[in-house]
RNA sequence: GGAGAGGUGGCGGAGUGGUCGAUCGCGUCGGUCUCGAAAACCGAAGUAGGUGCAAGCCUACCGUGGGUUCGAAUCCCACCCUCUCCGCCA
């Protein structure tokens, strides 16, 4: 959501800004919309005021016993307020679907460009693995040690679902309670269990809806399944005032989340890099407008830490205007290398959102010793997509044999398992 | 699921049709007093929107949305949430 008074001291700058991510001028109309919108509140204001007034005149005249007088001046009552509020909720209506569709504005930093293409490598971790064989993908992998079943999963569920057996299910649990642990203990973040369903106003918050509501589930009776937990760990802020010395807010949870995935048929079909369901760490801060950079910086450090400590190859891309998603001003995805695939694939997207959600969920702070209260700044990360770290792990540490070697950090939550073997 | 009670400012809690943005208490902030503190006393203080150079003025907000009325925190309807009891259940 934009700062309407924002837009109306700098039209061109708001309009430059949609630029950049391809979309046309909007700022005429928006002003256009935005001055019927003030008119329409004068008018109704002053309505009002008028009918205030002749109330007060009622009951004076009825508490002095002047009940002709009274009656007279209740016959004179007009009804034009009325006819102005429904002109008011029409203008304000079309105002606020117009700037609730509209992304976020862009952060300097961030390059031009259409699309990935022009996304920005900006640090390279570790190097992709030198393999003797010719390394396998995860679901070769999964499906050759027998613990990672897809068709099981299609008889109960359809496609683009997975079933993980013995030591490759520990394994992901192991992964999950791991990096949620690092995040809680090492990072200052606190746990939290959260609602995997929730409603309009909750996915309205966060941004998927009004407009990406084809990318979630439903539920019979009119909930949402969670796509990620920012959208809970976001969420809990809404509709608060919170002290500035709370802040930063710290969180982060282990959740399952869920998409329709609607837009990618015949995308990553094979394996469990593309699911309906997957489990993720999730980190969420909320900061002041003073401290939001320099805590997106520190939340990518901590999801990279995820990435290191699991040895595994990865890069922090920038991503471009074109690649920037609806909410963030900013956005760093984490990379790692899988070496079955030959690529780079993304494994946790960190993004600060400014006050964009603040706005939408109405989420302020007071500023220590200034009068009145100004938007949070919001900012979400995965640390990290726990099914595409388990794909990374068994791609990057598989052996000729079939066998994949356990990260040393994991194997005290694998009950000090050293490595998964294939059937005998 | 059934029956009942209730949702008012940071908290507690009055207020059942008229000048109520709302009595009062607690808490908070400022001051007086004090060597300092406590107590006591005095005072201040909600959020958002519109308008104005400004001082200010105006409007809205008593769970949410409708309705009745000249006028709604108060009456009516729907929904949401909380609590109690019963039933069911992990």
């Amino acid at each position: 959501m934009h700062d309407i008074r924002a837009l109306r001291a700098d039209p061109a700058a708001f309009d430059a800004a949609l630029a950049r991510r391809g979309l046309p001028q909007v700022a005429s109309e928006l002003l256009d919309l935005d001055l019927a919108r003030r008119n329409a509140i004068s008018a109704v204001e002053a309505a009002r005021a008028a009918k205030k007034q002749k109330g007060r005149e009622i009951a004076a005249a009825k508490a002095a016993g002047q009940h002709e007088k009274a009656e007279f001046l209740i016959a004179a009552v007009d009804a034009q307020e009325r006819v102005g509020v429904e002109e008011l909720n029409a203008v304000e209506e079309a105002l606020q679907k117009r700037l609730a569709t509209l992304p976020n504005i862009l952060d300097g930093d961030v390059p031009d460009g259409a699309d990935e293409q022009a996304n920005v490598v900006q640090h390279v971790h570790g190097m992709p693995r030198d393999f003797a064989f010719a390394p396998r993908q995860h679901f070769e992998i999964g499906e050759a040690l027998g613990l990672m079943d897809f068709a099981g999963a299609a008889k109960l569920a359809g496609a683009r679902f997975t079933i993980l057996r013995g030591a490759l299910a520990r394994l992901e649990r192991a992964l999950g309670q791991w990096m949620l642990t690092l995040h809680t203990e090492d990072h200052g973040y606190t746990e939290q269990t959260v609602p995997y369903l929730v409603n309009d106003a909750t996915m309205y918050g966060t941004g998927q809806l009004p407009k990406f509501g084809e990318d979630l589930f439903r539920t019979t009776d009119g909930r949402w399944l969670i796509p990620t937990a920012e959208v809970p760990l976001t969420n809990s802020v809404a509709r608060e005032i919170l002290d500035e010395k709370a802040l930063p807010i710290r969180l982060a949870a282990l959740t399952p989340c869920f998409r329709s995935e609607a837009g990618s048929a015949g995308r990553d079909t094979r394996g469990m890099l593309r699911q309906h369901q997957f489990m993720k760490v999730e980190l969420v801060s909320v900061t002041t407008p003073a401290d939001s950079a320099a805590e997106h910086e520190r939340m990518t450090r901590c999801a990279e830490r995820v990435l290191t400590e699991l040895g595994l190859a990865w890069r922090r891309v920038l991503l471009s205007a074109g690649d920037t998603g609806f909410g963030a001003t900013k956005t760093y995805d984490l990379e790692v290398w899988l070496p079955g695939q030959q690529a780079w694939r993304e494994i946790s997207s960190c993004s600060n959102c400014g006050a964009f959600q603040a706005r939408r969920m109405d989420a302020r702070f007071r500023p220590a010793g200034a009068k009145g209260t100004e938007f949070v700044h919001t900012l979400n990360g995965s640390g990290v997509a726990v099914g595409r770290a388990l794909i990374a792990v068994l791609e990057t540490f598989q052996a000729a044999d079939g066998s994949v070697e356990i990260p040393p950090i994991l194997r005290p939550w694998m009950g000090g398992l050293a490595r998964i073997a294939p059937p005998a």
